[in-house]
DNA sequence: GTATTAATGCAAGTGACTTGCATCTTGACG
DNA sequence: CGTCAAGATGCAAGTCACTTGCATTAATAC
């Protein structure tokens, strides 16, 4: 997924294509990894050429694009909600582990929980914890 | 573990036994399932016999307890934090899955992801999706 | 070009927590 | 026991990540 096409999908959902909204498209393209709403803010701030994105916007575009599937929900539970770009270094599915002290994000390729563990060790980590988690909609919302 | 144990346990802490910690520890003691600070509050505040704890102590409270090792946290990512007795019923390893809908949490005894999501579809569960995550100390940190 | 309706941006609100600070209480010591 | 210093409490106010209300602006259909 490029730009183009994200704002292609935006159109087909009869979203409007405005001038905020492409800015904040080339704003999330150009992430490197998981992004927050305060990411994108920063980014737009830093640009002295251009007035930075307002965040009631992104917190509105921003679970938008997730719906028309742009972007991915990746929460990393420390009360600030991220987002990665739907299909990117990130798309396939796998997971992260988070550093208890310096929350630096490493992305992980592989997925069963215990033999992960151990790779964990290998990799350095220690003390490792994991959390699993569903979602699903239950018979009685169903 | 048991009040007493838990008393005896900030006692080794060199944590105070005070009146409001005990009657904190009664009331978790009393929990069912996970419980947040709001649930804490709301359980003093329905007993009419004693004034309500405040939510600054139950804050306060809480990590503690936790660090001492009589509850755990156990968050689900609603944006707010959720705490377990460290053994009870919910002590051993183990996971959940939220409803998307109603938010209720049902308790999972067992743990393989991919075989996982068959039997939660078999449990009545559709569309579900799973969130993984590690945390550990990493090398540079350790 | 014009009208309709969505999108934006400011201001104010919410919910879950955190911090500051004065007061109170516990538990160690005399 | 009584005293007292440090820890614990509770009110008030602050913070952080978001959400809502509403008037203004601008994108698209015609």
């Amino acid at each position: 997924m490029n730009i183009d096409q994200a704002t292609e999908v935006l159109q087909m959902a009869s979203h409007r294509i405005t001038r905020t909204r492409k800015q904040l498209l080339q704003a999330i393209f150009k992430m490197r990894g998981p992004f927050s709403a305060g990411d994108l803010l920063a980014s737009s701030a830093s640009r002295s050429s251009r007035q930075p994105f307002d965040l009631v916007t992104i917190y509105r575009n921003l679970p938008l694009f997730e719906e028309v599937g742009i972007i991915c929900r990746s929460d990393f539970s420390n009360g600030t909600s991220h987002f990665v770009l739907a299909s990117g270094a990130h798309a396939h599915h796998h997971h992260h582990i988070v550093c208890r002290d310096c929350h630096k994000v490493e992305a992980l390729d592989f997925c069963i929980v215990d033999a992960q563990e151990k790779i964990l060790n290998q990799m350095g980590f220690s003390n490792i914890e994991h959390r699993l988690e569903f979602t699903g909609t239950c018979r009685a919302c169903g």
